[in-house]
Order: C-alpha cells, then structure tokens, then sequence
DNA sequence: TCCATATTTCGAGAATACTCGAAATATGGA
DNA sequence: TCCATATTTCGAGTATTCTCGAAATATGGA
C-alpha cells in the first residue's frame, strides 16, 4: 500500500457516518447490506451516505455490487489489514525484536486468502 | 476504546503531514524524536508541526516527555492496536470464524504488556 | 412502454481544517 | 538576571469537507 491509498482509507475511516458504516458492514460480514440498509439504520439521507459509501468504495474498505435494483456494500478487510501494515512497516526502525508486542498485530506471514470477511 | 477516541486516532492519521510523523516515529522506536528533529526531517515550519503533534496527542498515538530544552514524542501503540480492535469489533456478526484470516490481525490473546515500542 | 423503487450526481451554503507569520512561554546556561 | 534555544499559542486567510434539496440515472415489473 502507497501512502495515498493509507490516506484516503484514514481520512474515509476519520468522518462519524463512514466510520459508523464500515463498522456495520464489517458486523454484517459477507451478506453486506443494500446502501437503502445502511441508510435506514444509521438514518443518513440516501444522498448523504451515497456520497460516503463512495469515499469509502475508492478507498477501498469497502466493495459495492450491484444485485437487482439494489447495490451490495460489504467490508474489505484485505484494505484493513494492509493499512494497518502499512502504518506499522519498519517497527522500531527494522529491529521488529524490540516491538514484538504489537508485531502480533500485524499478519505477516501473509496466510490469508480471503479478507472479505 | 469508544467511538470519539477511534475517531480523533483516525482523523489524526487522515492527514498527511500527521501520517508522515507517526510512521516516523513508528521507525524511530524507543528513542523518540524532538519536535524539532522531526520538523527538519519532514521540513515541516515548527508552528505548524507543533499543531499536528497536538493532535497526534489528543489521540494518543503519540506521547510527549519534556526533556531539557526540546520535547520528545513517541509513538504509542497501545493506542493503535486499540484502534484496530474496535475497527474490527463484531466481526461478521460475532462468527470470528468466519473471518479467522482477519482476526489474526487483532492480537486479542491480550499478552502484550508495552506497546510503546 | 410506463411506472415505482433504489441509488447517484449536481450545486450551493455552512462548518471545519490547514497553514503561516507574529508573539508568547519554558528551559538551561553565562 | 539576561540571553539563546525549543516549542507552543494566537489570529487570520484560504482551502477543503459535510450536508442537503433537487434532479438525474438505472433496474425490474405491470
């Protein structure tokens, strides 16, 4: 991840509503919700959140798909878990034995297939 | 970590002379760096910087210690792996197992003891 | 084709954030 | 005490972001 796609996804993740959206669409897993979902739970106008889940699709913490007359929006946690990497690349300046601790949290050794969740 | 708290962390990062600090001193480790050793590395004017180390403060990500004349910051990341959490908080509708590879990223076995690298 | 539903795009006003120069504060040493 | 260094605070101008109403687009069904 460049520093770029790291700030568009902070500065998406750093706004109430899209905030509140990315963590319900990663509660509601693979099924996602239609944009008309999210709106009615969060009660955000359509036209509000329809500019948010937009910030949020370029960014890429979330993927929109068309199903009928709806549109699909589910989390990407392939997103997350590369920002998070990104965030912490070169840990206590490549001496990663100092930072064990918080090295749990990041995933390195790259075993995941499927980070849609 | 409570709604606010993640949203100042991320906001914080959303913003690119705060983002070029944090991962700064996330490569500078345990030493930390002066506010003015950090304004000469991202030639940043120190009025400005020092606006932006506030913030990254008010979040938590960073730490300041007064030492002598200057002022050391370090990044703390506590608060990060705190952030991460409750990004991922209820992941897949609480079936952490339908979204093991992600979960990895959250080191929730709570082992660590100082996560300020 | 015509209509209802679902969502997005456009435009403008209000609020918020960023940057900078100037001035203020804090510390340590002569 | 006086001065130099290090950093912060203040105030203002500019830019960006957020929200909303209105209009546009896309889809599926009668």
């Amino acid at each position: 991840m460049e520093k770029n796609d790291a700030l568009y996804a902070l500065a998406a993740l750093g706004q109430e509503t899209r905030l509140d959206v990315f963590r319900l669409l990663v509660k509601a897993g693979n099924e996602g919700m239609t944009a008309g979902a999210i709106a009615e739970a969060l009660e955000v106008l359509p036209n509000t959140l329809s500019t948010h889940l937009a910030g949020l699709s370029r960014s890429g913490l979330v993927k929109a798909e068309r199903e009928g007359r709806s549109i699909h929006y589910r989390s990407n946690l392939d997103t997350m878990q590369q920002l998070v990497t990104y965030l912490l690349q070169d840990c206590c300046g490549g001496n990663p034995e100092l930072c064990a601790p918080i090295l749990k949290i990041v995933g390195t050794d790259a075993s995941q297939e499927d980070g849609s969740c």
